[in-house]
DNA sequence: CCAATTTGACCTGA
DNA sequence: TCAGGTCAAATTGG
């Protein structure tokens, strides 16, 4: 019963955190608007930043300590499947697993990493379903969910046929929420988009060392009901002119765990999960989640972005969750993405499709 | 014509 | 037995 206090009470910080990262957002909207003087949008964006990675401490107990749950999670993150599975695996013996298919199907995605993540995109975009993610899927099935009001799309790698690619993906609309998606990706992409990607991705730069500080907070999500996303990060460009295009930069998940970075948090989630689950099941904590993944870490330290509340997101297999919410303006140009914009990428044209 | 989607049947694990 | 996940034939769309 300790634990439950301490846990409200760190749930008031981080809420607190968090309103006071929305408010001074909002002002820095404002600001925006009045095209006020540089300095005050930097010190804005500075105490953004701050108050959200204050509250990120919180999540990942790094902070004022008072995370007790920690632990918990970790212990939970023995849910997470076979370590052995993925990762440093190669992908061909997935793809081998393949071969033997026929009925083994279920038994091979219980065997594959996992995560989930909740979009959010405004109403009215029409986005539905089309959540692109940098890869190209194939629907092959659709389920309505016990207790769900919307039913839940089954997705796989268009590439399955090809390469072998063995990615899937879920999507289903939030009941709280219709504007929110709640994507579970399984599998790791081993087709060619995937390792493009990668190399498109490498050409990114960022933070190493916050990487890894949102890989600890990411750690987090399933156990704690926490989600990251970038709501919070989002804190300007009202830009209400970008095209949907520019919707979909803020969906661009990562839909191969073994993908970095991409223009959001998200990805390193899944990249951080991969390495924590490489790492077996290491403490997550004090894990350098670095293996061989890791150089392509690249990330911002804005992307600590913003966490929610996630209640409904929890997975069955202990998948990673984030929220990635759009605010209802659509905009581009998330703060973490000062160093560069998704324009300097280059890349694959089917990628732009 | 080919690739993607739809949808009911089928399979599996709990 | 049932819910979730996948298959595959039929259908649709470019």
């Amino acid at each position: 019963m300790e634990k439950r206090k301490s846990m409200e009470r760190e749930q008031e910080s981080l809420t607190s955190e968090l309103k006071q990262g929305k408010e001074l957002a909002e002002q820095l909207m404002s600001h925006l608007h009045h095209s006020s003087s540089e300095e005050t949008r930097d010190s804005l964006i500075s105490k953004i930043l701050f108050s959200y990675e204050k509250a990120l401490s919180l999540l990942t107990g790094t902070g004022d300590g008072s995370v007790g749950e920690s632990k918990h999670i970790t212990a939970r993150e023995t849910m997470l499947e076979s370590p052995t599975s993925f990762g440093n695996s190669s992908p061909l013996s997935e793809i081998s697993d393949q071969d033997c298919k026929h009925k083994n199907v279920f038994k091979k995605t219980k065997t594959m990493p996992s995560w989930t993540e909740e979009v959010k995109v405004s109403s009215g975009t029409g986005l539905d379903g089309s959540l692109d993610d940098g890869y190209s899927w194939r629907k092959y099935g659709q389920k309505n969910i016990l207790g769900a009001n919307h039913p839940r799309g089954y997705y796989r790698c268009t590439h399955r046929g090809t390469q072998g690619c063995v990615a899937t993906k879920q999507v289903q609309k939030s009941d709280a929420d219709p504007t929110t998606f709640v994507l579970t990706y399984r599998g790791v992409h081993t087709c060619n988009k995937a390792s493009q990607l990668a190399r498109v991705k490498q050409g990114l730069k960022g933070n190493q060392n916050k990487t890894l500080e949102v890989k600890k907070a990411k750690q987090f999500s399933p156990e704690m009901s926490f989600s990251f996303g970038r709501a919070g990060l989002r804190v300007k460009t009202e830009n209400l002119d970008a095209r949907e295009d520019d919707i979909f930069s803020p969906f661009s998940f990562p839909s191969t765990p073994i993908e970095s970075e991409m223009v959001g948090d998200h990805i390193f989630c899944s990249t951080m999960m991969e390495n924590n689950l490489v790492d077996g099941y290491a403490p997550i904590f004090g894990s350098p989640a670095a293996t061989f993944e890791s150089d392509y870490l690249a990330v911002s330290p804005c992307h600590m972005s913003s966490f929610g509340l996630a209640h409904d997101v929890q997975t069955s297999e202990s998948g990673l969750t984030e929220i990635i919410s759009a605010p209802t303006s659509v905009t581009n140009s998330p703060i973490g993405d000062f160093d560069f914009s998704i324009d300097d990428l280059e890349f694959p044209p089917e990628y732009l499709a």
